[in-house]
DNA sequence: AGCGTCTTCGGAAACGTTTACGCTCGCGCG
DNA sequence: CGCGCGAGCGTAAACGTTTCCGAAGACGCT
């Protein structure tokens, strides 16, 4: 590994003026600095982050901090993964890394939890992406901090601290509208996890839907769910046995509609005939599933995107106010809903224009 | 934030002896130890990751490369998020976090295209786990380095690199003798990409069972597809279009079954009545399609946590040789290979096991 | 009593950068 | 001709650790 120094010595000059022309400051000369530049090159120089963190203390890296365990959803969840590949782009154009916290060992040379706030020190990381909890206090610590943080899918705040969310209630509503421009009346949904912001938006969306559609909201038609699809097959089971079933469903998650199917079918009632089904999330297998699925799109990669340039802004600019940034969502037609004039081109339709 | 000097002054006794004392040394009294350890806690001590990587050498990252672009499966195939699951609590397990290459700033400092390796070496990281690429020669300059590596579902190896995978050929085996098992003599396969590894090896698998089991191979039975669900969907119309039709196929990806299905429907095929369809990799999504999926369970969080194990071998001891797995599959019997004998019961079983 | 050894600790160098400060030119201007 | 100024560069301090080397004392042995 070359060092600033070799070059500073095979160059004859400072090891000051190397890191000047090698930043590109304005006090080298072009004529030295195209010789340092060359050299560089030649001996295959890389700058040695660590000691340049240590010193600028900036690390050109941002955490991603995903409370996990046996009720968190953990990265298994397709969102997470769809969140991360918008983040990567997005940290990415503007010139960071991602550090996934995974140290199990505790914060460092005596014992005690790994706080999430010590490990964003340790590493000095420049900022923080925060996914997947709910009110964990390591987390409100790390968001009450003035490291510049943001949030995807939970309406944390801080000094420094903003959030990224979908129009979770927009598309509730969306969903419900199209149910009942379809015809229907009676029509339940099965929420997600409510101790999440996501769960509770849904479900207040499609409540005041609704009300505005002049329905008649029912308490046996809202059954309580966790985004998996698990929930979403007994609850459905649950709605499908009451003495006047709904005759249309919004499950606040793919999977749980997914899962509601399952269960309409083992029921003997068909979808869309007997039960219309609409999703959230457009996950990538929501056109595997059989009836294609209606569901409504949230774009989790822009998701991830716009999280990771509004945390550039607050990192590069200190005065930045935090980020607070809802992204629209989108309903997507397919066969589940029942929707009547020609389902299956309208769906190839919006994919194409996609 | 606190540093090894403060505690020194504070404790009155010098930065070295801080230092053993957080670190374990045994050269330092218990005494003094714990006066240290306790003005740690106190002052919320935090040591800097760049300070002591810069000098000891060790980063404790572990850096995670996967080759993105246009014609790369990029991580929004479903296998690496799991994958990426197990590699979080395997190297978490060691101590280690994790390094997302992401950023588009060329190396540093001057011009020139992003090195994975310059950036492995830029960054420090102890190790890398590589992931989703066929022969990329930056991939291949990093596998010919000294730097401890790991490929996962590939055959990469170098002085210091090995790989981890699944078993391919077996997998694939096993679904053709289940097929065969069930009765059918034409069984056909749509093929993954076969640039990859795991893809030709899928094949190989496929044809060794055939010509084992004394079938007669057809070269008109073998699609290429690329794991995707479309070209499922496509070779599986191509192959029921055929003059004499395959009975059943085994599909190198989950993915490509759901493709195959829709495309049985359409051409009003019956699964599996009319087409016993076998998948592959077990995606959490597999058991939501409609006929529930057959399919080979490759354990894609295990492979994570082989290869993170694996390469924190290498990391701790120089001598160690590359590591070099082959996981088990396992073959998962739902419905969409019409396996006789109450079908539906045994897959649930199936699942309480797990 | 002298000597070696072990324990416990401090001093200081080193790791590879960035950057504040200061120096030396050359040049333009009065 | 002298003065000031800017461009270009070097010196050295700093960042927060780890670790080598050595020193001082305690202690046991001959």
């Amino acid at each position: 590994m070359t060092t600033i120094q070799q070059l500073a010595e095979q160059s004859g000059v400072s090891v000051a003026t190397v890191s000047r022309a090698l930043n590109g400051s304005s006090e080298v000369s072009e004529a030295t600095r195209e010789r340092i530049v060359a050299l560089a090159q030649e001996l295959d120089y890389t700058p040695s982050a660590a000691a340049r963190t240590l010193v600028s203390r900036r690390s050109h890296v941002v955490g991603v901090v995903l409370e996990t365990g046996p009720d968190h959803p953990d990265l298994k969840h397709p969102f997470f993964q769809e969140v991360l590949v918008g983040l990567k782009h997005g940290v990415g154009a503007q010139g960071y890394d991602l550090l996934l916290f995974a140290s199990e060992r505790p914060g460092n040379g005596f014992g005690g939890t790994h706080s999430y706030l010590r490990r964003a020190e340790h590493h000095g990381v420049d900022g923080a992406i925060l996914m997947g909890f709910d009110g964990d206090p390591e987390i409100a610590r790390l968001a009450a901090s003035s490291l510049p943080c943001v949030a995807v899918d939970a309406d944390l705040d801080g000094p420094r601290t903003g959030y990224v969310m979908s129009e979770n209630r927009e598309g509730a509503a969306l969903a419900v509208r199209h149910l009942h421009e379809l015809g229907h009346e009676r029509i339940a949904t099965v929420t997600g996890w409510l101790r999440t912001k996501p769960g509770a938006d849904r479900l207040d969306g499609f409540r005041e839907e609704v009300e505005r559609l002049g329905l008649e909201p029912r308490d046996e038609y809202v059954v309580e769910g966790d985004f998996y699809d698990e929930s979403g097959y007994r609850g459905t089971r649950q709605l499908l046995e009451l003495d006047e079933p709904p005759t249309a469903l919004f499950a606040a998650s793919d999977q749980m509609a997914a899962g509601a199917i399952r269960a309409a079918n083992e029921l003997g009632v068909g979808v869309p005939g007997g039960l219309a089904v609409v999703g959230f999330d457009d996950i990538a297998l929501a056109s595997l599933i059989q009836p294609q699925l209606t569901t409504v799109r949230q774009n989790m990669q822009a998701l991830g995107e716009v999280a990771a340039e509004g945390l550039g802004r607050m990192i590069e600019d200190s005065e930045a106010a935090p980020v607070r940034r809802l992204v629209p969502t989108e309903l997507i037609v397919r066969v589940s809903s029942g929707a009547t004039e020609a389902p299956r081109a309208k769906a190839l339709e919006s994919e194409e224009v996609d």
